[in-house]
DNA sequence: CTAGCATATATTGTATACAAAATACATGAT
DNA sequence: ATCATGTATTTTGTATACAATATATGCTAG
């Protein structure tokens, strides 16, 4: 484990709130690696809080996912296996395709432009090499989407599922000859939307998809 | 609350575990009803443990979306709105169909014999007036359909999904004229499955989901 | 009688203490 | 050397204590 997880302390949160985003942002970013054990002494320690709010936060991680408990032996960061990639992967096309179906016939014109922007913003982040503003940016990007269905349980259920799979992720995003393809799929995702072809999205989104499929499958492989 | 709460302990589990299950069946089964409040002292008598499984169970009841709370003020049993269950059925309806395609597909003679069996118990139940027993064998021929997709991502997801309404389905299955319907909606599905008829099933399941809404719908306008 | 405040009570939030289990390690027998 | 066993250490599981906050109660002023 990286040596400087902080608490972020601003908002006058439950620090079992506090410690949940704490540690699910250190999951998501790498900085906790699939495998790598909770140990709520260390971790209470690490950030200065008692073991309470640790396990707290542990019971949330893994209800969703991201932490795997074994009774008496302690929490551990969730390990994808091929198969469980794949299942996800099976389901996210589904929402992604009910998801597409909806945001085309609800967007806004208000939507639509935010979604342009987000576009934009990704295209210049790819610019500056900061990993961690690519991935917030395409993120922002696909949120807009999902958002614009306005359906927060699917929203929830989809970011669950991206979460799932985004740590493996970071590999992908490095590698700077991805970046066209990338920009492509966004481009024609906007461009289905503008038009209202559904086809055109589902077809964009299911390659969008695909496309990282393969990255993380990689980074599995090497876990394993 | 009705008082009859008590520990299943014949598994050696954490508390926590215990306490989870059995405050998430007592919410599915409607003792503990949508806005009721879960407090931790009274529950932790009740149950004869302290108040830290009780939390830890309360954050992961949270987490799958039955429970609410609201910092410093505590945890409620969650209420669904007619929105959210519309949003709830969107979802529901994608995934059912994701099942069911794959499970037509991949379904085996051995889990047809279940689902077939399934089937048979779901109508003798009918004929017991149990309702627990009823809503039990309606969610085990579900579940075969489920689990011949071999995806236990897609399982855990559509039964969260179907969680968030049962609880207020009790009424539905109280109301024998329904259960006609109900059946025949079953053999269909079975038979869609044997024959490998994906759009049959689909439909089926699809008309399955919507009967159960408007009844639904009735107990959530009660509540509100 | 009501509004507003003070106080008491109930409830959650957090830390800590103690118990039980798992793990690591050392020792000794074979 | 290897395996088994017993002991020490670590770590989780559970209960409890204490602090902070929210809610309820009752009182006084108007």
């Amino acid at each position: 484990m990286t040596d400087h997880l902080t608490l972020n302390m601003d908002a006058y949160l439950p620090l079992r709130d506090v410690v949940f985003h704490t540690l699910r942002e250190a999951i998501l970013k790498g900085d906790l690696k699939p495998g790598e054990r909770l140990m709520e002494l260390q971790l209470a320690a690490k950030l200065g809080v008692s073991r309470t709010p640790i396990r707290e936060a542990i019971r949330m991680l893994e209800q969703e996912g991201l932490a795997v408990t074994i009774p008496r032996k302690g929490a551990e960061v969730a390990k994808m296996t091929e198969k469980d990639m794949q299942d996800v992967l099976q389901v996210r096309e589904a929402l992604d395709e009910l998801a597409a179906n909806i945001a085309c016939e609800r967007i806004t014109q208000e939507e639509l432009d935010e979604l342009v922007t987000a576009m934009h913003e990704f295209e210049i982040s790819t610019r500056t090499k900061d990993l961690k503003r690519i991935a917030e940016t395409d993120v922002k990007f696909h949120d807009v989407i999902y958002r614009a269905t306005d359906n927060p349980k699917l929203v929830t259920m989809v970011n669950n599922l991206r979460e799932q799979m985004y740590r493996y992720r970071v590999e992908y995003l490095k590698d700077e000859k991805n970046y066209p393809t990338l920009l492509k799929e966004h481009k024609e995702i906007v461009e289905g939307l503008k038009t209202q072809n559904k086809e055109m999205i589902a077809e964009a989104m299911r390659k969008h998809v695909a496309n990282q499929a393969a990255a993380v499958q990689v980074m599995i492989k090497e876990q394993e």
